[in-house]
DNA sequence: TCAGTATATGCGAAGATGCTAATATAACGG
DNA sequence: CCGTTATATTAGCATCTTCGCATATACTGA
C-alpha cells in the first residue's frame, strides 16, 4: 500500500483522536444537529466546539448545511459510525479481558 | 457516555494516527513479526520504529514476545484489524464519490 | 568475560495541536 | 440601517508529537 493511502487513514484517525470530536460524532450519529445544539449538549466554549467542527469538516467527516441563521451538521459517510461502533466493541473486549485478569489474580492469591 | 470512555477511544485513535504505525499494523495483520523484520520492511531508522512500537505497546494494541535475541510483535485484538479494514472501505467510498463529482463536472462543462 | 547483534530509551529541536479571549462574518427582525 | 443571534476565524500561549542522534540494555556465542 502506498504511503499516501496510509497518510490518508492516519489523517482520519487524527481527526477522530479527541474526546470532544468523538462526542460530536456520537451526537451526530443520531441525526443532524445545529452547531448551537452541539455546543449546548457538550457544554463547552462556542469557539472551541467550532474549531473541532472545523477539523471534522476539513477531513470531510462531517458536512454542513446552512439554514438561515444556523448551520446544521451531519456525518457524511455512515462508515464512520461503524468505526466508532467497532471501537465501542473493542473497548468492551479490552475491559472484559482486564476483568478476567483481575479475576485470575484474585483466585491465585 | 462518560468522558473517560471517550478519552480511551481518543487515545486509541491517536495511537493509530500515524502512517508508520498504520504500516506496522498492516504488516502485523498478516501475522507475527520481529522488530527487526518490521524495521527492514519499513526501511526506517531502528530507533524510530522502536518508538512507534512503544506507542502501540503503551496502548496495548500490540503485544510482544521475547525469543532469545529478538522481540516478536503481534496484534492483540483482531478488532483493530477490522477497524483498519473499515477505513480501507471508507477510503474507497470517498474516492468513488470524488471521482463521481469529477465525472459530473466533466459532463456539465 | 568480551565482542557482536537486537532492541529500547533519553534528549533536544521543530513542528503540530488545543485552549481561551477577542474579533469577524452572516443572517434575521424591526 | 441597527442591534441581536449564530457561527467562524485569528492570535497567542502552553503542551504534545515526532524525529535523529546518542546511549543503554539484553541476549548470544566464542
Amino acid at each position: 500500500m502506498p504511503d499516501s493511502l496510509r497518510q490518508f487513514k492516519a489523517d482520519i484517525f487524527q481527526a477522530l483522536a479527541h474526546p470532544t470530536r468523538i462526542a460530536i460524532l456520537e451526537f451526530l450519529s443520531e441525526g443532524e444537529l445545529s452547531a448551537g445544539a452541539l455546543i449546548e449538549k457538550l457544554g463547552m466554549e462556542q469557539a472551541n466546539v467550532s474549531q473541532h467542527l472545523a477539523v471534522l469538516r476539513a477531513k470531510q467527516i462531517v458536512v454542513n448545511r446552512k439554514a438561515g441563521n444556523q448551520v446544521f451538521y451531519s456525518i457524511r459517510d455512515p462508515t464512520i459510525g461503524k468505526v466508532l461502533a467497532l471501537m465501542r466493541k473493542y473497548f468492551h473486549a479490552q475491559l472484559k479481558e482486564t476483568i478476567g485478569m483481575l479475576d485470575e489474580m484474585e483466585h491465585t492469591r
